[in-house]
DNA sequence: CTAGGGTTAG
């Protein structure tokens, strides 16, 4: 039967035809009647005998495209015949189920058959062609496609920048941009949404990136593209990737019309950017202002974000209550956001629970989520269980998976747990370790007290280390004191990093640890000099739905005093009971009294305290701090949890306390 | 006939 088709590159399948099967119509109405269906495969044995007729040819046609709409392009292909002539539907729908899995090799198959039917020169083809092309990664036959296209419409343009920008090629995607002004071409809201994709892709470099997406904001403020809602969408989605809220809100301000993915990309935009409670007002202001904006999945997914920033518990049950009353909870990315949610708001139990309900359907992320869950709070046993269960059932894993179980074993203190799964990552797993997963090792062995081995580590890296990894060394000098090696380590970072006021902080630290007061002001001044200051301290709790915040030693609040006394009162009980406040974390040089009223007015202190006046005793108390919990506050809390009998749960920047009877989750190793 | 927002880590 294959003989009788002529075209060569369709004898390479050689495969036996079968006859089209009835099922193939099940889905939706049938097109044809079995018996057109027999007909056609008759007529196939000899094409050129069969009288073309207009009604054949368009049902040659849709068989076809129905063989592609089901992935079945074996059958597909080999029903194309010469005669009657494809249309260029049909290639399209060739072209398309070419991109579908395992289809691949079809690609240049069906590209090679269209130029012999003289569709070469069809720019709505070429169009496709290049989207199919760039789908398979392969620039070089994308671009081809477009230099030998004449005819350029916009379409072939914005097909080709587009596929330049998926692929980060910003520079080629940026001179193609200004190319098409050469060319005469007047960009459409398409070509601008491209290429302020590509800037974003632009570079390592985040001020490149943002001069240039400025740049293409003008061009599109000249054009009067400026309020179309793609367009702006897109704007406020690049300053946000950019770390811009400021420009994100200007552009969204400016909008004169907004749909739900204006909206979503601004909460994102707040979600991503540190900046949870602005996220959740705003999404408030969309449900309040906009009855046509109907929140989807993405929408959730960024408010399950802020909520798990914020730890914001209450408010995380109603959004998932809302999630359920919508049907969301079939979305996989909206669960694996509710994991997430549940473990960093201090509910383990419920994150699991979830993650149990989707059984059969979890993707990596999903155990990825659960995975760093029992990290943060220190169950690195249990993560490595859930990753052993997780390679059991077969998903692979990623490399933000090695980041998650590296990060358990390092805040359990599992040495050499960590060190074997980082040596089965290349050899076992092919997941190629990066500058994050060496970072994870000079954590575990910097926590460990292990800081040379850890330097060696950096030390036989064939990639070069990035900030992460330096960071994690110094954060380690900072816990072992050891100042000379932080000296080491902040060469690099204030090169690599030289706005992240953090590392600055903590070398400050180090030196004042040491007393090496000079040193402290030296770095100080650097600091300042700079233009950037220190994080303050804050911490919040919520309660009864609300959130209360606190800033270290914050006179604005009027219960402060109050909070005060109630922890004045606290800590001389706590003295008689063997507590001595911990002087060394006040990184002043000033005497223990002044020291020890600076203790008194940490923000963790005062949130416990709040949490103490304010909640029913049976009530576990959970606080959320913005940097690392503080040695002097962590024992305070261990006391309280002992002899107010209250079980208190502290979530830090990097994980979870859990205090109950006077001893900590983190059996104070953090 | 193309297209804009999203989950996991640090």
């Amino acid at each position: 039967m294959l003989a009788s088709c002529s075209h060569p590159s369709l004898l390479q399948l050689s495969l036996p035809p079968k006859p089209p099967q009835l099922q193939l119509y099940s889905h939706s109405p049938p097109l044809l009647s079995f018996k057109t269906v027999s007909c056609i495969n008759s007529s196939f044995q000899a094409p050129s005998q069969r009288a073309p007729s207009s009604t054949s040819t368009s049902s040659y046609n849709h068989m076809i495209q129905s063989l592609c709409k089901q992935g079945n392009l074996k059958q597909a292909l080999q029903l194309l015949p010469l005669e009657p002539k494809p249309t260029q539907r049909t290639y399209e729908a060739l072209i398309l189920a070419c991109t579908h899995r395992n289809a691949r090799p079809y690609g240049p198959i069906v590209h090679h058959h269209l130029i012999e039917n003289g569709f070469d020169q069809d720019p709505f083809l070429s169009t496709k062609l290049i989207d199919m092309y760039s789908q398979f990664g392969s620039l070089d036959n994308a671009r081809d496609v477009f230099d030998k296209t004449h005819v350029k419409t916009i379409f072939v343009w914005n097909a080709l920048l587009k596929a330049l920008a998926l692929a980060d090629a910003a520079e080629e995607a940026l001179s193609l941009f200004h190319e098409m002004g050469g060319a005469g071409v007047p960009p459409d809201s398409f070509t601008y949404s491209h290429a302020l994709k590509a800037c974003i892709a632009s570079s390592s470099r985040p001020s490149l990136a943002f001069d240039r997406v400025r740049q293409i904001h003008g061009h599109i403020y000249r054009h009067g593209f400026g309020s179309t809602i793609y367009v702006a969408t897109t704007l406020v989605d690049c300053y946000a990737k950019l770390g811009s809220v400021l420009y994100s809100r200007r552009v969204f301000d400016g909008m004169l019309a907004r749909n739900v993915v204006s909206w979503s990309a601004m909460i994102a935009c707040y979600a991503k950017n540190e900046r949870p409670l602005d996220a959740l007002e705003l999404f408030r202001e969309m449900m309040l202002r906009d009855p046509d904006a109907i929140p989807n999945a993405v929408t959730m997914v960024s408010v399950l974000q802020a909520c798990a920033g914020l730890a914001a518990l209450g408010q995380g049950r109603l959004v998932h209550a809302y999630v359920l009353r919508r049907g969301l909870d079939s979305i996989i990315t909206v669960v694996n956001a509710l994991i997430a949610m549940y473990a960093k708001c201090g509910s383990l139990e419920t994150a699991r629970r979830v993650f149990d309900g989707m059984i059969g359907r979890r993707d990596v992320v999903s155990w990825n989520s659960m995975i760093s869950g029992y990290g943060i709070y220190g169950f690195g046993g249990r993560a490595i269980r859930v990753f052993e269960a997780m390679i059991g059932s077969g998903i692979s894993p990623s490399p933000i998976t090695f980041v998650s179980v590296l990060g358990a074993c390092s805040h359990a203190g599992l040495v050499k747990e960590g060190k074997r799964l980082f040596e089965s990552m290349a050899l076992v797993h092919g997941v190629a370790p990066r500058s994050e997963h060496y970072a994870c090792m000079v954590d575990l062995l910097g926590r460990a007290g292990r800081l040379d081995e850890a330097a060696r580590i950096i030390e036989g890296m064939r990639i070069e280390p990035g900030p992460t990894v330096w960071g994690s060394l110094l954060g380690a000098c900072r816990i072992h004191g050891r100042a000379e090696l932080a000296e080491r380590a902040c060469a690099r970072l204030f090169e690599l990093e030289p706005m992240n006021a953090g590392n600055y902080v903590l070398l400050a630290d180090i030196y004042a640890d040491a007393g090496m007061w000079e040193e402290v002001s030296r770095v100080k001044r650097l600091l300042e000099s700079r233009g950037l200051q220190k994080m303050p301290g804050c911490s919040w709790i919520e309660v009864k739905k609300k959130m209360h915040s606190f800033v270290s030693v914050d006179e604005m609040n009027p219960q402060v005093e109050q909070l005060q006394a109630l922890l004045a009162r606290l800590v001389k009980d706590m003295k008689d009971k063997g507590y001595v406040p911990n002087t060394k974390v006040v990184l002043y040089d000033l005497d223990q009294e002044e020291k020890e009223r600076i203790l008194l007015g940490h923000s963790e202190k005062l949130a416990l305290a709040f949490g103490l006046i304010n909640s029913g005793h049976g009530e576990v108390i959970r606080i959320t701090k913005n940097l690392r919990l503080c040695e002097d506050c962590h024992s305070v809390t261990k006391f309280v949890s002992k002899f107010a009998k209250r079980e208190i749960l502290v979530r830090d920047v990097n994980r979870f306390h859990h205090f109950k009877d006077g001893v900590c989750s983190c059996l104070d190793y953090w």
